[in-house]
DNA sequence: AAAATGATTGAACACTTATTCAACTATAAT
DNA sequence: ATTATAGTTGAATAAGTGTTCAATCATTTT
């Protein structure tokens, strides 16, 4: 077992030139948990089919529940967590409360991500 | 409380227009799930990390471990995901198994998402 | 053949998370 | 004011997930 580590693991075999040349291009730690976060909150059924319904028409709790099936509460939840990352917007309207998406930028890795689905089987 | 409803939730307003517009907009269950299945892979940290080295180099299970400091075993947990998913690909070379991404349309999902998290704050 | 090593795997564990249920708020209608 | 309803919220529960640890496989080296 040759020396010279680092690090947590047991590592003793590594192309040194080609870890710290791709070290070197590695964003930063807050950076890659901000990417990791944003694909997250996308990566829930729920979540998904909200913003592809929200990316088509403003609309309230009540219609994005039966459009989904699914009870208010599980999507007022759900719709929670997108307006805490900004992906949503809301509007009130009497005792209704209408959604919308807050962020262009979703729509086009939305888009983008639904062109690699489709394509693939 | 009027009549005529469907689905589970006890709803009694809704914009029957809007949503069955939106409704035959949606696209089908499967796809969504695809759509959502693909961005919570890409959704941690680790895994986020570990395609965005890919995206620079063909890399090795330890080289990756070392540039992520986390074990061979974490490491090579994420990539079988990563590989069920078809997003990497691999080559033995004599002992060792070196990973590079199998797909394009996950790197420009990847610039896209990077550049909305890099914009905002 | 035996030892060493890169990599994979399964089980266990701690942690996270999505939904449900019930209670509650706020607005509107009677 | 009382009732009804759109929506939110907190707690509880069940399901899912990432890492660690130990064992194992596969290939290379001695």
């Amino acid at each position: 077992m040759q020396k010279g580590k680092e690090e947590i693991c047991e590592i003793t075999f590594i192309d040194r030139k080609k870890v710290s040349s791709v070290k070197k291009k590695m964003k930063p730690e807050a950076t890659m948990q901000s990417l990791a976060e944003t694909f997250k909150v996308l990566g829930d059924p729920t979540r998904t089919k909200i913003i592809f319904a929200l990316s088509q028409e403003e609309l309230c709790v009540c219609d994005i529940a039966n459009l989904l099936g699914a009870t208010k509460s599980a999507v007022s939840h759900q719709l929670r967590i997108l307006r805490n990352m900004r992906l949503v917007k809301y509007r009130k309207e009497g005792k209704m409360v209408f959604y919308s998406l807050d962020d262009d930028h979703i729509t086009n890795l939305f888009s983008e991500c639904l062109r690699h689905v489709e394509e693939y089987d």
